[in-house]
DNA sequence: AATCTAATCAACCGCACGACT
DNA sequence: AAGTCGTGCGGTTGATTAGAT
């Protein structure tokens, strides 16, 4: 039973018995782990040291949370991945007590395939059209989906800065006459642009029939500035709606910074709506951006765009209008804006 | 009840990287 | 500079679980 990391050693696989984790609990408590290639020997255990690891790390640490991922969580892992891509152990790190290896399961078990229902690219979190969608099409299974999954999104663009600084920006219409000025994102006012207060999706479990609702964002002002960019939606029945363009801390704002200014449409989920997980996720997402902007400053191996955006990046709006039908030339009729999903 | 099938999750594998010699 | 070692990470595998038939 050899194992191509520990040479010749004889090491055991598989699934850890109840004794092995005691014996490295205790190993680690006492003594600590110093070099892991040293554990076994030192934990009588007759496994390697990668393993050890990986059982502590992933099993055994104490400050580990078990159990299912909350509807926060979800959106944390949503929204991080959408800037930082499969880069698991970035995004474990703004979960407390959750692992690399749990969050890439969960993704690609559960959150993959809800994004994948739902139209959207789970790599890019963009809008799949609809020739992909049909063949990337999810095979109906004999296990039940989870329910949720049949719920329809509501699309939030929000902004993600990755950076604060270069904060203006002007958006040109092809015809070179201005469309939307923006402003420094420390600077009031930030261009309002929604004329249409957000929505967000209520379904009543207890009741399945139950049709689902939108209902307005309380927090909603009416915009007042004059380059208001009107982006309502009209289609009150549609599954999908372009409701929200903003940051995450003032879902009626659009800050011009950083490379990917409008986030990928996301997906409410349930029980974000009530009021205190939805204070709860507001919260988690200010810390995120905050920790994402002072990564991105720090972290050399960051997308170089974001590094070097001087200016506005609108392709990931472009290519979103794009695949509603909606182009740049177009943009007066933005205010009849709706998605046809 | 038995079998099939898909979801889930713990664990493994290989690679990359940095520290050290 | 090249080689070795230890560690961390992302992708993948395989066992288990649970719903469907």
């Amino acid at each position: 039973m050899g194992h191509r990391c520990c040479g010749k050693q004889k090491v055991k696989r598989g699934l850890w018995s109840p004794e092995e984790d005691e014996k490295l609990i205790k190993h680690i408590t006492t003594r600590g782990h110093g070099s892991w290639s040293s554990v076994p020997k030192h934990a009588g255990l007759q496994r390697c040291g990668k393993s050890c690891r990986l059982r502590w790390i992933n099993y055994l640490r104490p400050e580990l949370k078990r159990g299912s991922f909350t509807p926060e969580e979800e959106q944390i892992i949503i929204d991080v991945h959408r800037i930082l891509g499969n880069r698991w152990a970035q995004i474990a790190k703004h979960l407390p007590g959750r692992t690399d290896n749990e969050v890439k399961n969960f993704w690609n078990s559960c959150i993959k395939k809800k994004l994948m229902s739902q139209g959207l690219d789970p790599k890019t979190h963009n809008l799949i059209s609809s020739h992909q969608r049909a063949s990337n099409k999810i095979g109906g299974s004999s296990r039940s989906q989870p329910h949720d999954q049949q719920k329809p999104i509501s699309v939030n663009f929000t902004t993600v800065n990755s950076q604060m600084k270069n904060c203006s920006a002007e958006l040109n219409s092809s015809s070179s006459s201005p469309i939307v000025t923006l402003y420094n994102a420390q600077q009031a006012p930030m261009v309002e642009t929604m004329a249409t207060p957000p929505t967000h999706q209520y379904h009543d479990d207890q009741n399945p029939n139950a049709a689902w609702t939108s209902v307005k964002d309380p927090t909603f002002h009416e915009p007042s500035t004059e380059s208001t960019l009107n982006i309502s939606s009209s289609s009150s029945s549609s599954s999908m709606n372009l409701s929200v363009f903003g940051l995450l801390g003032n879902s009626n704002c659009l800050y011009a910074a950083g490379a990917q200014p409008f986030e990928a449409p996301r997906i409410i989920l349930e029980g974000e709506q009530s009021k205190g997980s939805e204070e709860v996720l507001q919260q988690e997402k200010e810390k995120l951006l905050e920790m994402e902007m002072i990564k991105a400053i720090d972290d050399q191996d960051m997308d170089a765009s974001l590094m070097e955006s001087s200016s506005f990046d609108f392709s990931f709006l472009e290519s979103t209008l794009m695949s509603t039908g909606v182009t740049s030339h177009d943009l007066n009729s933005m205010a009849d804006f709706a998605w046809n999903y």
